[in-house]
DNA sequence: TCAATTTACTAATACGCATTAGTAAACTTA
DNA sequence: TAAGTTTACTAATGCGTATTAGTAAATTGA
């Protein structure tokens, strides 16, 4: 327990002026109270030598404002951290707080809390604001009650018209690599998800362009070729097993994450059989070591670092009141073609094309 | 901007009692005063029924301590988040956290900014304690510092004597994994470091280590098959290529991380090598993928998660001035053999042994 | 030269909670 | 039945800052 701590007062009392004098240069203010530079040095140099540092909950108290903002992390706990998402929304973030002078307060959320710690991180004015991944649509009610109190939220994920949101246009990414595959000369192909069906709408969303995908190309979509995974690699594994029992095999497989993919990577190979030559293969997410595999795998890059940078941009905004010029921000999703889908293999002169 | 909130005033006004007995409720100071159970209840009843949420920084202005630990990562904005080591932390740590009430912030120290940032944060009272992640030597005084004033510090690793710390034993993971290289008959060994030698205390200490495990079997040390990489698969990558060029080749390569490991394993592949057969290759870390890449990494574990937990353990009782039995915990580590280094090769029948 | 303005400040208060030091009433005890 | 004790509370204050509403002194303007 910290002894003596240096006060506002105590600066004061040393630059022998009042703690009101004290605040306001210390805040910028001295301009507008006619406080002269003479002055203004003594404070500063007062407080510098008094190792003064202001004490936050009396600011926050004070200000009626934090100087946090709180990272809502709705996931079940040992999912958060599987992939590099997380990590890269916090790298992004991070940096626009730095510039802003803020920081950041992390939320991990177990589903049956969700309202709670929703409403209780922002009634508790511990945050300015709060950004919130991957929040479902049953969340928007809680949200949007809390943004009418007038708290300042910005999702992952656009869940409704007036929450605003950054997102990445993860459908429009599945339709890349389904595509891929489709152009590729592949008809039947498989799908491993990352979480059931029936209780996952984002997944329920990306099946249904899968499907369409495929349907729009005249191909069928063959629902015996899908599995649930859930995220990690020893699901990818088990479902792509499972899938190696189709008769007729599928001829390619889309995996919704690396993970996974990466799991199936290995069921395929265990089989004795090829990447891509026998099973061609696509994931989601371009993890750090999808280049550096054998194969090396094709996957859906998508701007992460970019994605937390841009949402902590646009929390900031709302939290000062700052005009928004648009409120759903959507960022787009790169193909990378490398080898597990066998466009190289094609192609092998030719620099693959990026989309 | 909020209208209106909710105070513990509002809710002692609609149970017709005073804030007084309010705060005694919900702080669970009933009995010590008195408080009858209709009483408790009435103000209970009220207090849900208003949505009463304490504001935090009032409450942490009141107690002089917050109820947030600070997690400083004294690394380079980028680097932070390579490999899985810190996501697992965090995981670990929000684990204790959760239980106890405490909520973590995130600080990235850049390295320009270090004195400030450690004292900062505490010295504003923001947070009860800190836990810091891979901090120098260099940082002991300033911690030191701090801890004398009475602030709560642990360090992920041991600095210093009086420093409470929680770190796991890399150095002997580094014996461990030199040690089966050497078991398997590899003689001329590369590695590749994570940072650069001169600037990088770790790495100088593995280094030693390294050097030590191979002198004690009677090889050479040969520093002409040392390669500095940088943390990530691009720089393994390159420090493997030049090994490549050494000749006589290196036939075994213990790389100080996985995610560099997975870059030396692209070179050595490109270059129409076998793994393990014409190089046998070890990481350090165990990351999810390990398992499943085509060889699978022969590799350190690491006990992240607990690493993470276990620091927060000691903080808490740090903070709530609770006997410290053993301020310094050694985490241990586990060889994990697979496919890369060739034991399994030359052991097809035999599970292997985890050391 | 005297009122009006500007300069350079300060006193006082609010923020919302926890906590200490009470107090009035009810209940014991001798 | 009076003194002491317990019960069930409350008034008042402090935490450390930001901010509003001043104020005395110096300067300006006509």
């Amino acid at each position: 327990m910290p002894t003596k701590r240096v006060t506002s007062r105590q600066v004061a009392k040393k630059a022998g002026v009042s703690q009101t004098t004290v605040s306001f240069v210390l805040n910028n203010h001295a301009a507008e109270n006619n406080i002269p530079n003479e002055t203004i040095e003594r404070v500063q140099q007062a407080a510098r030598e008094l190792g003064y540092v202001p004490d936050a909950a009396a600011r926050t108290l004070a200000r009626g404002r934090s100087n946090n903002i709180g990272l809502m992390l709705a996931q079940p706990h040992d999912q958060v951290f599987i992939d590099e998402y997380i990590p890269n929304i916090i790298t992004g973030l991070s940096r626009i707080t730095k510039e802003h002078g803020y920081r950041i307060l992390l939320e991990m959320v177990h589903d049956d809390l969700h309202a709670d710690a929703y409403a209780n991180l922002m009634r508790s004015k511990e945050v300015a604001g709060i950004i919130v991944n991957q929040p479902f649509h049953n969340d928007a009610q809680r949200l949007l009650a809390l943004q009418q109190e007038g708290f300042a939220i910005v999702t992952l994920a656009n869940i409704h018209p007036t929450i605003p949101s950054v997102m990445v246009d993860k459908l429009l990414g599945v339709r890349k690599a389904v595509k891929h595959l489709i152009k590729l000369g592949h008809e039947r192909i498989g799908c491993i998800t990352y979480a059931p069906i029936a209780s996952n709408e984002h997944v329920r969303q990306r099946l249904m362009i899968f499907q369409r995908a495929l349907e729009s190309k005249g191909l069928v979509f063959d629902d015996g070729l899908v599995r649930e995974g859930a995220f990690d690699p020893d699901t990818g594994y088990e479902a792509m097993k499972s899938l190696l029992n189709q008769s007729p095999l599928p001829t390619a497989v889309f995996a919704m994450n690396d993970m996974m993919a990466y799991g199936a990577m290995t069921a395929i190979q265990e089989a004795g059989l090829r990447i891509p030559e026998d099973v061609a293969l696509v994931g989601f997410d371009d993890v750090r070591l999808a280049r550096f595999t054998t194969p090396a795998l094709t996957t859906i890059y998508e701007p992460d670092i970019e994605h937390g940078y841009r949402a902590g941009e646009l929390l900031i905004r709302l939290i000062n009141e700052e005009p928004i010029e648009q409120p759903h921000i959507v960022l787009g999703t790169q193909l990378k073609i490398r080898d597990s889908c066998g466009w190289k293999l094609a192609n092998p002169d030719i620099t693959p094309p990026i989309s």
